[in-house]
Formats: structure tokens, C-alpha cells, sequence
DNA sequence: CGTTTCGTGGATACCCACGAAACGGTGCGGTATT
């Protein structure tokens, strides 16, 4: 098929036709425009915006074989029974662990077909040789990467075949790609965009500002009285909501008490058996239960429009996840609340998930027994002979690669350079001491949203990168403003002019190296430092002493 | 980093105080066992 010169009308018509679809919004049609046009795109958008449209469209006027990328095997069976409802939507397969080797044979026959078709991938599936091969032998006409923050997230210890995505995308030729996402602050967009090699591409924001959401913070001393504060309000807000808590004991916990109250309230995490993660989800997509009581793990796929509140027990990890937990509240545009319940010793918590004490010694071990072999040595050998555990051995072997002391993949690692095991090791401790002042000065940033004295909204959207001036109205912050006026309207925050710093312009810091300008205040700039993370600077101190250059 | 659980010593209180140790989130895939 042609993909020079298609026009909107082609655009609405095959949306129309082929999929059944009304009528296409603005972010949709310039990225499945670019990805014609041979771009690459990076689209932000929310859930129910129609994401997935973007490469459904794009694959259907394609032809040939797309591969979507898809964290979640239980997300790929929900769009592939989707797409084989609609009339005339291109061929879907999802290819997986769960499909017998005759399953897997004509699944790949299917979308082999003369017009292609749509294969949902999970990224440890394109870790086998055998997987890209295969896709190279058909030919691959487009990538897409779904919840594509989970490249960032996920790759360095937990789900590492995320990480070698980029890799996957050279050997199948560079087809063109679509990273997906709901949110992301631009250190994470820049991150994605380089993991997975995006070129020429063309990044589109959509829907980020959620006014219709009511912000509001509420900080406690005592964990017991926290604790009978959420549950007090959860009992009083209106239904149905979601409340996330810190662990899996805490969504038994919560849910007790709240059924106990006469909630209808069901326990989520990802200790759950299948079955009881299917049936809560499906409870609360049809309004049978009130609440949903669960950890990060109930969330990705859930696109249900009347979610009236999201309350926090605790601070999750970043202002990223907490703004993708909070956006699935209110979808339908009428008011809903999101609610954060904070303790700073909750902070504790998250800090011990974001340490990477780098044991040097390990490294060194197994630097060595990299490097001295012929050919690539897997990770589970490396295990075995060094005793250490193979999530260990993942994550020491990813900060070597990081560090480019080694290259991994599917086969094993390698040593790239000859360079001494305690060079190496040093060079994969700074790596590792690096990721952890980052992911500590996102959590960082999550303090100061829940310590923030300034309209909380204006936080929020200053961390993605979009400078609002004028207070919102619309959460606690702006309420107490406005009492203490004795007016109903917040007052408005004056405009920062005359900064010598843009938000997201590139500065260079005398100490800290490259960043970018997040946020502009009167006093004071938010910095994110590529290898320090983020930092408030005291706007007179680097006027004062130059610490800053535009670059 | 903070909270909960466990073990011990000292006490005789219908077990308490204290310190050490354990635990804490996100999912894929493939193999072994019913």
C-alpha cells in the first residue's frame, strides 16, 4: 500500500470502515500521519484517549506485520478479542507462553497471511533469537512499544529485556516505531527515546491537564491515625474508587476494614492467583464492587470512565506513577478526587526499593567471569558458579552493560573492552550509584509535591515540563488560599518573566554536568541533572556564582 | 528506611521489655509436579 499521499478523508474513512471507529482526534491522526510518512513517534496520551488506535490505524494502512509490544500478556488477549470483533480490523495474534508449539505455528501463519496482521509481543519473547528471526523473515512494516514508560521502569533489574528493545528494533531494520505511554515527566520521554533508538521523531502531548480532578494532601504523624483517616474518607467519598496502599498485607488490611464498614472491597496485588486478578478487575469494571484496595499492580488496562476517587495510604515511588494512578479517576469529566495521605517515614519504604548498594566485589567476580571466557556466558552460569542469585547476577550484569564494560543479550554477555576487573567494577558502581540518586530525587519530588505550600496543581504540571502560572481552584492549596482572602478564587501566582532560564531548556551545571530546566519559580529553578536526577537551585545563588550556562 | 515479628532474659505483672532479624513491589517464561 501507498504511504505517501493519504489523505485525513482516507484516514476517517478506513477508521471508519474498517474498524468501526466515529471519528479520529488530533493527537491520533498527526502521529498515524508521521508513522506514514516513515517517522518515528512518541505519543503521551491518557488511557481511553485511543492510543492503541494510533498503530491499529497505522498497521491497517500499512499492511504487513506490526508488532506491538505489550507488558502484560493479560492486556494483549483483551486488545486482540477486541480487534477480532470489529468487521474488517487486521488480523491479531498474541504469541506467549501460555500457546502449545502447534498454538504458536498458526498464530505466526495467520499473520503471515497476504494483508499481515498485528503480533502482541512481551519484550522477554523478542529475547529469543528465534522471535526476531522469524520477524525478520516476514518482514516487520511497524513497532510499537505499549505502555512504553515500563522501558524506563522496568528494564534494569526487573524486566531487562526491556532494555534491549533498541537492540531488537536495529536487527528487524529500523521499522518504523511508535512508543506509547499515559504519562511521562520529559526525563523519562528523553529515556525512552534513547533506549529505544526513536529517530526523527515526532513527540505528541495529549490531555495531560485533568481539571475535573479535586488534589489534596493530607499529612499525618501517626500511622494508626492515618490509618483510620483513609479509611474514614474512603468511607464517606462516593463510589467507585480506588485506594493504593504501599504493600500486599496492606491491601488484606484495608480491604478487612473497609468491608467491615460494609464496603464491598476487594484485595489487588501481584501475589494473587490469575483468576482472582481477572475476577477483581472484572468486579470493578462492572460496578460490583465499591473499592479497590491494591498496590502498583492493578492499574494498566483499566479504562473505566465513573471512578470517583483515588485515594493514596502512601506515597508511591514518583510524581510519574502517582499522576498515572490519580489520572484514572475521573474519566468521564465529572469531578473526582484525588487524595494523597502522607507520612514522611513512608518515604522509607520507597527509598529501600530504590537502593542498589553496589557490592563491588560481586561485580569484580563477575566481570571476570565475563571476561575470560570465549564466547557469551549466561547469566544463569554466572549464578551457579558465583552462588549469587540470578536477580543479583541480572542486575550487576546491567550496570556493566550500562557502564559499557560488557555487552548482553539473549546469548549471554561478553566483554567489550579489556579493561581490569576493578575498572570495570568501579565504572558499574558509578553507574548504579547514579541510578540511585536519580530514582532518590524522584522520590524526592513526590516529597515536595506532598510538602508543596503552592497551588499543587502548578507542581504537577510544572514537573511534566508545562509552566502554568494561575493557581487552580481546584485543590486544598488554592481552598486555604482562598478562605485566608476571604475570596473564592485562589489568588494568582505572578507570572515569572525576565528568567535567564527556560523551562525545558538545556543548561550545564559547573558540578552536576547536563540538565534540563523543569520548572521556573521567583526564587527558585528545578533542575533535572542527567546523571544527578533532579535538584532545586536557589535562583539567586546561580545567578550570584554562574553556576549554570545555557548549552 | 521503617515496621513487624521473633527470641531471649528476667520476672512472677493472668508476660513484659528489649534488641535482633526479617520483611517489604512491579511479570515474564519454562520446568517440575499433580
Amino acid at each position: 500500500m501507498s504511504t505517501g499521499n493519504i489523505s485525513r478523508d482516507d484516514l476517517d474513512r478506513t477508521a471508519r470502515e474498517r474498524f468501526g471507529w466515529d471519528g479520529l482526534q488530533g493527537g491520533q491522526i498527526e502521529a498515524v500521519e508521521a508513522l506514514l510518512g516513515g517517522r518515528d513517534v512518541l505519543a503521551v496520551m491518557p488511557t481511553g484517549y485511543g492510543k492503541s488506535a494510533i498503530y491499529q490505524l497505522a498497521a491497517a494502512l500499512l499492511g504487513g506485520v506490526t508488532v506491538v509490544v505489550s507488558p502484560l500478556i493479560a492486556l494483549q488477549a483483551d486488545q486482540v478479542a477486541g480487534l477480532a470483533e470489529l468487521p474488517n480490523a487486521p488480523a491479531a495474534v498474541a504469541i506467549n507462553s501460555s500457546l502449545r508449539a502447534s498454538a504458536v505455528e498458526s498464530a505466526w501463519e495467520k499473520v503471515a497471511g497476504a494483508d499481515g496482521g498485528i503480533v502482541y509481543l512481551a519484550p522477554e519473547q523478542l529475547a529469543k533469537d528465534e522471535t526476531v528471526d522469524r520477524l525478520r523473515g516476514l518482514g516487520v512494516t511497524l513497532f510499537a512499544v505499549d505502555e512504553a514508560h515500563c522501558v524506563t521502569a522496568w528494564g534494569h533489574d526487573f524486566r531487562p529485556d526491556y532494555l534491549r528493545l533498541g537492540d531488537v528494533i536495529e536487527r528487524l531494520g529500523h521499522p518504523r516505531t511508535v512508543a506509547l505511554t499515559a504519562t511521562g515527566s520529559s526525563p523519562v520521554r528523553r529515556d525512552i527515546a534513547e533506549r529505544l533508538h526513536l529517530r526523527d521523531v515526532l513527540e505528541l502531548t495529549r490531555g495531560f491537564d485533568r481539571p475535573n480532578l479535586w488534589l489534596e494532601v493530607t499529612r499525618h504523624v501517626e500511622e494508626n491515625a492515618k490509618e483510620r483517616a483513609v479509611i474514614e474518607q474512603v468511607v464517606e467519598l462516593a463510589k467507585p474508587g480506588l485506594l493504593y496502599v504501599a504493600t500486599r498485607r496492606d491491601t488484606e488490611r484495608y480491604a478487612a476494614a473497609l468491608a467491615e464498614k460494609g464496603l464491598r472491597a476487594a484485595a489487588y496485588h501481584g501475589g494473587l492467583r490469575a483468576a482472582d486478578r481477572r475476577a477483581v478487575h472484572d468486579d470493578f469494571t462492572a460496578d460490583r464492587v465499591d473499592v479497590v484496595v491494591a498496590t502498583s499492580a492493578f492499574g494498566m488496562g483499566i479504562d473505566k470512565p465513573n471512578v470517583r476517587f483515588v485515594v493514596h495510604a502512601a506515597v508511591p515511588e514518583s510524581v510519574d506513577e502517582y499522576y498515572q494512578e490519580i489520572g484514572r479517576a475521573g474519566r468521564d469529566g465529572e469531578p473526582a478526587a484525588a487524595k494523597l495521605h502522607y507520612r514522611s517515614e513512608d518515604l522509607g519504604l520507597r527509598k529501600f526499593f530504590a537502593s542498589r548498594t553496589p557490592d563491588e566485589e560481586a561485580l569484580r567476580r563477575v566481570y571476570k567471569a565475563i571476561a575470560r571466557a570465549d564466547k557469551p556466558v549466561k547469566a544463569t552460569e554466572i549464578s551457579k558458579e558465583l552462588e549469587l542469585s540470578s536477580r543479583t547476577v541480572t542486575s550487576l550484569v546491567n550496570a556493566l552493560a550500562d557502564a559499557g564494560m560488557v555487552k548482553a543479550d539473549r546469548r549471554g554477555s561478553r566483554a567489550t573492552t579489556t579493561a581490569r576487573a576493578r575498572k570495570a567494577a568501579a565504572a558499574a558502581v558509578e553507574v548504579m550509584e547514579e541510578r540511585e540518586r536519580i530514582e532518590e530525587s524522584r522520590l524526592e519530588m513526590m516529597r515536595g509535591y506532598a510538602e508543596t505550600t503552592d497551588c499543587r496543581r502548578i507542581f504537577l504540571l510544572g514537573y511534566f515540563g508545562e509552566q502554568h502560572s494561575e493557581a487552580c481552584g481546584n485543590c486544598d492549596v488554592c481552598r486555604r488560599s482562598g478562605e485566608n482572602a476571604g475570596e473564592a478564587s485562589a489568588e494568582p501566582v505572578a507570572a515569572v518573566t525576565d528568567v535567564p532560564f527556560a523551562p525545558q531548556s538545556s543548561v550545564v551545571h559547573k558540578e552536576w554536568g547536563p540538565g534540563t530546566v523543569m520548572r521556573v519559580e521567583d526564587d527558585r529553578l528545578t533542575v533535572f541533572f542527567e546523571h544527578e536526577g533532579y535538584k532545586v537551585l536557589s535562583l539567586d545563588l546561580v545567578t550570584e556564582n554562574k553556576l549554570l550556562q545555557s548549552a
